[in-house]
DNA sequence: TATTTTTTTGAATACGTATTCAAAAAAATA
DNA sequence: TATTTTTTTGAATACGTATTCAAAAAAATA
């Protein structure tokens, strides 16, 4: 039942050439005769053979593989991610071992898996990347490259959006649409996204004067949205508008508000920021930043390939601006 | 900067043995005296050592690789399918190539891609394979089980909730709910799931002499079932209840509905199938069928490990049931 | 202690490919 | 046609590991 695999030597055989010439007309060489690469590709075709993609990456030292690293691919905004870097990627002809880290930093364990199949670079989305696991890539040669996150200490590549310069906007638009009454529905808080949103929020108000920014914790995700607006609205009264560290938040955000019995925005302005394709369905229509996540894509397919053929370039540091999609979930107020 | 990888022999100098009982102590081989043993693993941890998963799936002929083929990521069901795929497998020890399928049908390239990096299995949920892709897979041992749908020609094992029997009493719930006329949105009418479930929502429609069944197709996605709700409506003014193909075309349908200006389920009912977490949304409450993911998931590996092991078993068909989760997008009419 | 049995070890080899190097064949030039 | 240059070819080797087989060492038994 389970038939021989057939190899290089099989197919020689048949053709009546050496092992060498028939690897030489699948590693695409042309220096080979036309009679015999004809003779190798009709006895390859009645073979049905297939190069082995290990046996050729031990010579080749190119594995052609990509490990991606995610730990919330139930949020739309990744399983977009995943869907664009899957597509750019493999029409380069690089393959994707998916990794869902369940745990905020990755692990010991999903490094060595990476690192025992020599995949040729690591795309990091939300998710950790410790110092020592860095230093561990960096050593093997292995490019790693970080999306929609960064470390201070710069130790790997990282794209992402100004998140600081979002966020300061969206206080403008905010204050500058007549709300006096401000709360932020943060990430996990050692996130570098959750960090910069808050700042650039922050500064805004503090400068104009507004010091009653409320703070509620979240992880962004839907139920944490939902939670954190249950709390916030029935503590404090008078919020007019809550900034949503993401847009699945808000979604949750928003579903809270209606169960109380809130009108959005006439009684709560909502904000969010991503801009995935829910945002925009009808039942919330929310306002919200779009990152341009195919921009940010194509970035760091670029930068990964370069870094692949020069591993001593230095790590780089890639930020994008992306704008503001007004929607209906905030108001213009008197 | 880009150090050498070390190898198997670079430990085995290090701690004075031979290639041979380094490699026992890493193949997890017990009959390697604790002292060697002790050195080894000192050696292998100074150099940071370790093994390369290609060489060794050379010899052992394991590649502890899986591949997984999905066309609609985007789709939360799929989303989550994933996760818990991965997650179960990883505890295994198995890695995902996933691949993202552009079109319909499994393409020749993708096929390619899995054979050459000889992957154990592959699942397939959400795409169709042909008979000579089947084939393909089958004659270089490759284990192939499809998720969530099925061929008729029993090539290859397949896993998936009985559509038939499932559609069946979700259109005796809303005959029972006193509903007169029905609407029902498909998916692509050559999938397994589409033809199932139209089919055990027409036999019970017949049964009761209800002929006035209206079909508008639609393709699982959001704005699908957006623009057919629409078409819908507007063509057929006396329509009380939708049944939609899956979730994903429901939210489409009911933000559709209420953008009309009708509301649910007052003037029309809709129901979904699938029970992503979305329809529980208070925006939604989707009365629903829900599939059992994760035991559909336990099942599809547990019958993948055992075709794995015994590559001469016989293609296998398990059908799950699932049950309605009835929320508030049905009404009882009078 | 002498002998037998069991455990540990290393040399040799194989997995399936790409590449180097030298030889052979073909093509170009004189 | 004879010579030089270029192209094509195959033998040998390497990539990094696991495994077989026989020998050596250790443990158990007499």
């Amino acid at each position: 039942m389970n038939k021989k695999n057939y190899t290089s030597q099989d197919v020689a055989e048949l053709a009546g050439v050496s092992q060498s010439t028939v690897s030489r007309v699948f590693a695409g060489n042309t220096n080979v005769s036309e009679k015999k690469r004809k003779k190798i590709l009709d006895a390859a075709e009645k073979l049905e053979y297939q190069p082995n993609a290990h046996a050729r990456s031990l010579i080749t030292r190119k594995t052609m593989m990509i490990g991606i690293v995610m730990r919330n691919i139930r949020n739309p905004f990744y399983s977009a991610v995943l869907e664009i870097f899957h597509n750019r990627l493999a029409a380069l002809g690089y393959h994707l071992i998916f990794i869902n880290s369940e745990n905020e930093e990755i692990q010991e364990k999903e490094i060595t898996q990476l690192l025992e199949y020599n995949v040729e670079g690591v795309i990091i989305t939300d998710a950790l990347l410790s110092s020592s696991a860095s230093q561990k890539f960096n050593r093997n040669g292995i490019v790693v490259i970080l999306f929609n996150r960064y470390t201070e200490k710069l130790e790997s590549s990282a794209v992402f959006c100004d998140n600081y310069l979002a966020a300061k906007q969206i206080a403008t638009y905010l204050v500058e649409m007549g709300h006096k009454s401000f709360a932020f529905i943060s990430g996990p808080s050692d996130t570098s996204t959750t960090i910069d949103r808050l700042k650039g929020f922050k500064e805004v108000l503090d400068d104009r004067g507004i010091s009653n920014l409320v703070i509620e914790p979240g992880n962004y995700t839907y139920e944490s949205g939902f939670k954190a607006a249950q709390e916030l609205i029935t503590r404090n009264k008078n919020i007019d508008c809550i900034f949503c560290g993401n847009d699945i938040i808000a979604l949750g955000v928003m579903d809270a508000i209606r169960v109380i019995g809130l009108k959005i925005p006439d009684d709560i302005s909502v904000i969010g920021f991503d801009n995935i394709r829910m945002s925009e369905w009808p039942s919330y229509s929310l306002t919200t930043w779009e990152q341009p996540l195919e921009d940010m894509v194509d970035s760091t397919v670029e930068l990964m390939l370069k870094e692949i053929s020069d591993k001593s370039s230095e790590p780089q540091v890639i930020m994008m601006k992306g704008h503001l999609v007004v929607r209906t979930s905030v108001r213009q107020k008197k």
